[in-house]
DNA sequence: AATGAATGAGCCTTCATTCAT
DNA sequence: TATGAATGAAGGCTCATTCAT
């Protein structure tokens, strides 16, 4: 939550402007954490943020405004710390534990995402959409890879990003979100991709 | 959405009146689905129901009741439409394909669960909650016996529901809520079987 | 002020509600006649009239809902009073005489009606729009039977309307709505009649 | 639109203010004649003069101020128009031709000037009242000088000069405002004053 | 003089819930 | 049971005005 904002309609022009818009991004993203969407108020937000009610207007033209800025900034957020935890020489395998493990950490730091992320299929179903259609993009673009790479089977493709998707969202629900903490994201990470390479299925081949 | 809602606390005594609690039911499924728990009005529900907004208050003692009811609703229906695809005789593996299948089909069927379900969330997060967590212990248990038999690979638990579980969501979003409908569950259900079973990676025992 | 409202989206069942919905225009018509629609706000308007709030949604969609039916209805109820006082054996001059006698005694009992009327050019141009066009066909209707009657000159028509119009509103504003109160309509209507009748130019026929 | 504005709390000294105070009163005239004094906004104002919001203030002290200060503008302006068109050696009823035929010229220049002065009963019901007694006492000047001069009958006054001033005021309505601008402003005078003149009797002297 | 940001009172509107019949 | 009316708290948003630079 330190990158600056982008593609909003309302850019501050001085410093000042900036750093109140941080403040009221941060507000917003503990509001809207706790509260949810349509619980949280304009006026707690910017009480959190140390500033008059009407303030909020000079950064965003309404509360779903906001909302949006903020799902898409934590969708890039999450897209980029599962991106930099990938090294060029991994196995194709190796590089979804990776990811995986980036997401749980991430997840663990930005509990709000859940909520956040979830709440946009009812406030900005575009948004809602775009984020998971995005994100399975990118996985089954690496799967892509990795069938070719022939370190994954071939035939990999969207259904396959979608059910890894999936898995990693809800594991990331029950053991990060609802967890008590005490399992770390990397064994978590390994455990599951253990299931994503070899199945279930009793292997006879031992 | 054609069986008797229990744990009510207004329950109707006469006929007539359990009629009417059934059309409430169903005009506020359609109406959550459409708009959402917060968007939604009592209004507008009643309007869809035929009666006066007053009315609403003899068989609810509030909006949330009425929420939480239909969640448990679909709760139950959904687990049990996937008991009921699954025949005794049945490999493990089996037993999730038929699983998958049947959940795919239900939602084809209610497309409002997805909306209802995720929001509870929000709205009764400890409702919400026990319908993953049952839903996940459901499939671990099968998971387990799977084991057991030796269908399944040994070592088999909660962590590996969660993720099947978590797959199944999201392919449901993505191919039955999203969908054209073109694909059919039965094929879509057969595709991921193969993915639980045997994962993504390079199969060198061909 | 005493007849039925009617064209109203929300047109009350019970005899309690058309009451409330009286109550409410006759507040309406003081707050606004006193303060303006901009400056007149719902809450004292229902206060007024002795109700919540949220009452006054149960009658109408909105502030500018309501300044519309208030509108329609001094509208009518001005002309009805201008033609309630013409008999049908009068004179074209002496219907005219009437008319401006009649409307000059309804802007004394309703002296809001000067302030609504005028408000609705920024309010409901088209309701403004509209009373001035209908008034004024009434007169030039009643100006061609003149015309045609014999009782005044030919080619009479929309202008001499406007005209006339034009005059008795502000005859109304300055010695009704802005006077004192000591000059009776009769009198007025009787001067303003005879410009009306022979204008001001030197009578050389005397 | 180009005199200056006098009467105002913050006179500015340098030629660059001069400049700058004229680019808020046009722009504050377009925009009171759009949206009228409740819907327009100081910061609309001040961006279609290409200011910042804040400078509204070196030059104006409220909303009210510039409001006022665009009234007496107008009001003097129209005044003026209409004392320019009358040359000395005019008839009396010429001179109320001319008068006339003047101030439609000037409201088809001038269109806001309808809604600006309207506007006044609200904002600044003094200045309203002033613009029409002052008008009304010169008409009456005119009419008495009118009476003495033996061009009009005797015995002419106030009622009189406000009734032309009503007739007047609606013809510019219909045919400047709201007409099509087909019919230009001499034409229309000239039957106006007709109508003044002689008024709409039947005359049996011809 | 000029500017962009900050302020906060105020108001319309919604709607779950209660009431009276 | 059913219904139409009544209630009032709550919240989003506007915008004239003030501040700090």
């Amino acid at each position: 939550m330190d990158k600056p904002v982008k593609a909003n309609p309302k850019t501050p022009r001085t410093d000042r402007g900036r750093r109140t818009l941080r403040k009221l991004l941060d507000a917003a993203a503990a509001e809207f954490g706790e509260k949810g969407f349509y619980e949280a108020s304009i006026s707690s937000i910017t009480q959190r943020a140390g500033m008059a009610l009407g303030s909020f207007y000079t950064y965003f033209d309404s509360k779903e405004a906001l909302f949006s800025a903020l799902v898409s900034d934590m969708s890039e957020n999450v897209m980029h710390a599962a991106r930099g935890a990938i090294a060029p020489d991994m196995s194709a395998l190796d590089v979804e534990q990776a990811a995986l493990g980036a997401f749980l950490r991430f997840a663990a730091e930005h509990r709000e995402i859940y909520r956040i992320i979830d709440e946009a299929e009812f406030v900005d179903p575009a948004a809602y959409r775009r984020h998971y259609e995005t994100t399975a993009q990118r996985i089954a673009g690496r799967l892509e890879r990795g069938s070719a790479d022939g370190d994954m089977r071939p035939g990999l493709g969207e259904l396959h990003a979608w059910a890894i998707m999936g898995m990693n969202v809800f594991i990331g629900l029950r053991y990060v979100v609802w967890g008590d903490g005490t399992i770390d994201p990397e064994t978590i990470a390994h455990e599951v991709n253990d299931l994503i390479a070899h199945g279930i299925a009793a292997r006879d081949d031992k």
